[in-house]
DNA sequence: TATTGTTATACTCTATAACTATA
DNA sequence: TATAGTTATAGAGTATAACAATA
């Protein structure tokens, strides 16, 4: 396309940056499965736990549809998460057939970790970065992922 | 820490910078896998085409280094890719011990495909994005990514 | 003795399908 | 009849450990 002793090195502006934050979101990824693992947990397990934190008692049904998964995959998620006392599950009150989901005091804790462990994080890696730069750089990370979850709503299922 | 007149629900900026990130993160991770799916193929086999692409000819330990995997991860992703014809193994030409991996023809025009639905997608994302913000962005993921892995690197395994 | 790739085994996440108890 | 959660089964990715062939 462009002549060829104009830097041949330099890729399109656009694909430059996509192939970055596929690299970004490769490290991140697996610095934060190292560190969740070391505090004995899993990706999926602290999206459960994340959930709870948020949502406060919900049924393994709304879980499951708030994380995206199967039903079963939750059951086994939950029996993992229990056994190591970080959530408990209540019958509900008026529905026989379900069950209420919540944290523990243990598992509260554990959340408030995990928030606490991304807050020092985030305070290592923007450190350097000026406020308004970040700014820019927090509201284009937005606009791009409305934009992919428009893209993917295109393709509906 | 702040007066509750001011904003009560915002939060620091490099924490709401960081929650973002991770939000997109997600979300491209699960619009790719969804991607990948319908090509026939996972994250993991993806990366290990991705890494023959670009590095020619290796052995499998080779491969399992860069890939930050174990040599029997390796081995059972090549099964796989190899039965569906994307990879083939020959013989190391003088240590008998070790196989060179590379890519069929099939591998590289289906790597390839990869690569332009990366660009496409790339296009889609960041049409609105003025080039100087663009820049920003990708030189801001580029110094996260950095102090990123200067952080892993601390923690030393 | 060290290294390459493999077999053996196990754990986690994920999915579908069939089933039970309730609604 | 439909829904909530479970059991049963399966497949992918990952890991460790033991082993064979080769260096």
């Amino acid at each position: 396309m462009k002549p060829l002793h104009d830097k041949p090195e330099r890729p399109d502006p656009a694909r430059r940056s996509l192939d970055r934050l596929f690299e970004l979101a490769e490290v991140l990824g697996t610095m934060m499965q190292r560190g969740m693992a070391e505090k004995g947990l899993t990706t999926a397990r602290a999206r459960v736990l994340w959930a709870l934190f948020h949502e406060g008692p919900v049924t393994q049904r709304a879980l499951a549809t708030q994380l995206g998964v199967t039903p079963r995959n939750v059951t086994g998620l939950l029996d993992a998460l229990q056994e190591d006392g970080l959530v408990c599950r209540k019958a509900h009150p008026t529905d026989r057939r379900a069950t209420l989901v919540s944290l523990t005091d243990k598992g509260r804790s554990a959340t408030a970790a995990l928030r606490v462990g991304r807050d020092e994080l985030a305070a290592l890696l923007f450190a350097d970065v000026p406020p308004d730069r970040l700014d820019t750089f927090t509201a284009t990370l937005g606009l791009v992922t409305e934009r992919l979850r428009a893209v993917g709503a295109d393709s509906p299922e």
